[in-house]
DNA sequence: ATCGTTTATCGCCGATAGACGATGAAGACT
DNA sequence: AGTCTTCATCGTCTATCGGCGATAAACGAT
């Protein structure tokens, strides 16, 4: 009985936590509902939590690549990235048993 | 600017942290692609892991629906929740920006 | 150069997660 | 009855997480 590669469930396994929790899912949504970058301190604003909380979960989102960062002058920024909009999708196909429907770069980085 | 829900961020947030290891990744990986119920034993011996420390991902894999436990004789075999096939993806569309496709009841238990 | 704004990082804390071995519970089988 | 198999649960260990305040770093403006 053969399992999943497992550095591909790492991978994936590293997406997921990325959104166990709560507030990055919230924020997540947010950034790609909103369509549009937005600054840390509107982030912070709209989740209601400490500055320092809200930057350490940015830096969770995009150090998997779900955020891309750009600043703009004082500001920081961030915005979702466009690559992972199918490709996090698909990896939840992948682990209910649909096959991945092809292989192409991971969106975030390994 | 608007957050989605807590509690529907909440529950996107429990099947995520679910598939948040890789070895839980692989074991229902490998019960939707096996399709047919996997008793423990056999779980065992595929990952590679104590007895134990199975049993426990297979109870939080339990626990939030994605598997379906059911006695056999001695044995207790597991399978992949159908409902949750399609429904785990498209939480991953929806954190993603991909508006829900309809409501319906959640797979997990709440 | 100094100030104010914006964001990241550090240190600390309580709580949770993952691993294991040992023990316990439920059945099957003599 | 006893025994063997199969699995869940308990207790313990260590590591990581999520929150905060405080501090640092980067930059524009004065």
């Amino acid at each position: 009985m053969e399992l999943l590669d497992r550095s591909e469930a790492e991978t994936y396994a590293t997406w997921f936590r990325a959104l166990s929790d709560p507030t990055r899912v919230q924020i997540l949504e947010l950034l790609a509902r909103e369509d549009r970058p937005l600054s840390v301190g509107e982030i912070v604003a709209a989740v209601g939590l400490a500055q320092s909380t809200v930057s350490q979960h940015l830096k969770i989102l995009a150090g998997v690549r779900f955020l891309l960062v750009e600043p703009d002058g004082n500001a920081r920024m961030y915005r979702v990235n466009e690559r992972c909009l199918s490709r996090f999708p698909s990896a939840a196909d992948v682990v209910m048993g649909r096959p991945a429907p092809d292989a192409g770069d991971a969106c975030p980085e390994v």
